[in-house]
DNA sequence: TATCAACACGAAACCGTTTTCGTCTTTTTT
DNA sequence: AAAAAAGACGAAAACGGTTTCGTGTTGATA
């Protein structure tokens, strides 16, 4: 019933000629005749053949598959990441292999172990809260070592020698924070995460800058730290009522659409008693009521640049051990939980 | 600088023994002297030995990837399904490859040409719009016919033979639709999508089904259709000003957003005034506020049971051509966007 | 001591390609 | 007409493993 996959030998044998010369005749090399040419191409056409990528990978040691790894596929920010990796991927001939690493250190470490035994050309990820907790970066240094290209996106370490894309986080966090001090916002709550993330504290850090480039000291008890996981509301609500802020500055998208139920829910108006910003620009921000100005982090953007820093390695000659970092720049998407600047 | 990746030739040349003594020793065989095995392992471990996986595939014909091919990645509903495969397939030692086809034909087939020449052991996926508008499979027919198990979930089609799994599309309208009746609504407005999409055709029959079975007739005025991409606002508002239901049934979840917004901007309180409920039980429906009453649809175990369906075909022996369709119970998630039973 | 297992290992085929390097015709050159 | 040069193709190695089937050495058996 099943049609076997045909290979050169089966066309070898049919038309009693060499496999070598099917292979050149397929790749129309000089080295055959007109005729055979013909023949052989005919032949091929008419049984659909298709070179084994498998074979083909063996052989070159290139298997056209580029590996990823993230922590989470549930969250719109990666998302838009593999769509912009995916987009240039294949424009480019390759595939993408998703692995998740779920926030969970060895999950990561085990997904690397499989996919850098041939399986990819090259690596592009974002690490696992579990390894930025951890701080033990071997997995990946092993494979940096062995000569397999790889891109740092987003959550990135200074420990490891590699490409790295990500936004400028400090900047971003600053920008929304002038924009509401701006509006005449004193009180700025921040939602954030706990300290290991690298992206939070670069968060926090241009929070505070622009707070102090403004002259205003830095009240610590307008800064709440929770678990990115399980999110308590009612924790979120203790610290709102306790706080009283005029603002709400988180630090990705989540924490600001609960951050706006519970000041809702105490029947305030944003943003005309109080003013939010997250960050990651996705659907919940936009699809909100009122929707929330966000940082945009650019995360198709960043995929395709990713690709494209990944798949140069991949195919340059030279092994100069040259790595680049992509910083770029976010984007203060302004609605309508902010003021409105005139 | 870079470790050369160890392969069993060098062992062997190192250890002065054959490449089919070390391959065997690796594998504790039986036929090899307890010393000799011992002294590979220990050296194959000093040197961090892994088989390359392309190679093994090649002898095995089989690569342990399965390639997934969705309409788009930016949407809960599939990233959660992907979620769901990830799970199974990597518990199973499964890679998984994921194309995006981006709701085209064309790029539906590219992918999976990619993806058939080996690359994969099976295929899981949802057909594109572009395909169940155009009605054309022969890719996926060439692809069965090629022995290469298939299982196709959500966006599926009966002209090709092969796994499938679904939600009961039809029951879970006539369980939303009725559950709007029983409240006591009676001016049902559906937002649904164009007629070619399998999934929205059967949403519509349960919805129409649930009308009878109370004895209400259809109205098509009520229904609004919609393309999936680029939606319409000002529509929207036009349709529900016109028709001023009570209830609004959408057969996804932004539309309903869309219809939440436009209502509550004309000043009418959900679920008082009118109720509300969604197709996909996604992060937007969760967190919207109110938040939406919405039809589960299980993606996540949808993934799982599909990577399963389709790992066993993958790993058994007999060829024999039997195909099983899985449908899944969809389960109505009550939140606030509809009044409360008692 | 001749015979025969059991033991421990190696040679080689194979998976499906690509590619280098012959080799045998046929044609061109002198 | 002999030598050189194309022309057209095949053999074989290589990629990195697995596996079947020898084969040479031991020790036990008769």
């Amino acid at each position: 019933m099943l049609k076997q996959k045909i290979t050169l030998k089966h066309i070898a044998k049919e038309l009693d000629v060499s496999i070598s010369t099917v292979s050149k005749a397929l790749k129309n090399s000089e080295e055959i005749s007109r005729d055979t040419k013909e023949k052989i191409q005919a032949f091929a056409k008419l049984y659909n053949y298709k070179p084994n990528n498998i074979a083909i990978s063996l052989k070159n040691k290139r298997t056209k598959n580029i590996g990823v790894i993230i922590p989470d596929i549930v969250h719109h920010f990666f998302t838009t990441v593999i769509r912009g990796i995916e987009n240039y991927a294949n424009a480019k001939g390759y595939n993408v292999i998703v692995c998740l690493s779920d926030e969970s250190f060895d999950k990561e470490v085990i997904n690397m172990e499989m996919l850098a035994n041939g399986s990819i050309d090259g690596f592009i990820m974002s690490l696992s809260a579990g390894t930025e907790k951890k701080k033990d970066f071997n997995h990946l240094k092993e494979v940096t070592e062995q000569g397999i290209p790889m891109v740092l996106f987003d959550r990135v370490t200074s420990e490891i020698n590699c490409d790295k894309v990500l936004i400028d986080d400090i900047q971003g966090a600053y920008v929304a924070t002038k924009k509401l001090l701006d509006e005449g916002r004193r009180k700025i709550a921040l939602l954030t995460t706990e300290d290991f993330f690298s992206v939070s504290m670069n968060r926090n850090k241009g929070y505070k800058k622009a707070l102090k480039d403004f002259g205003l000291e830095v009240n610590p008890d307008l800064v709440l730290k929770l678990p990115f996981m399980d999110i308590d509301e009612a924790k979120i609500e203790d610290f709102l009522n306790q706080i009283e802020p005029d603002a709400i500055l988180s630090v990705n998208e989540i924490f600001g659409i609960y951050g706006m139920r519970v000041v809702q829910r105490k029947g305030l108006n944003v943003p005309k008693d109080i003013s939010i910003i997250g960050f990651t620009d996705g659907l919940l921000a936009k699809h909100a009521n009122p929707s929330i100005t966000s940082v945009a982090q650019h995360g198709e953007l960043m995929g395709e640049t990713a690709a494209k820093m990944l798949i140069e390695k991949v195919e340059s000659e030279n092994e100069e051990e040259t790595y680049r970092t992509e910083i770029l720049q976010p984007t203060l998407i302004e609605r309508e939980s902010t003021l409105n600047q005139v």
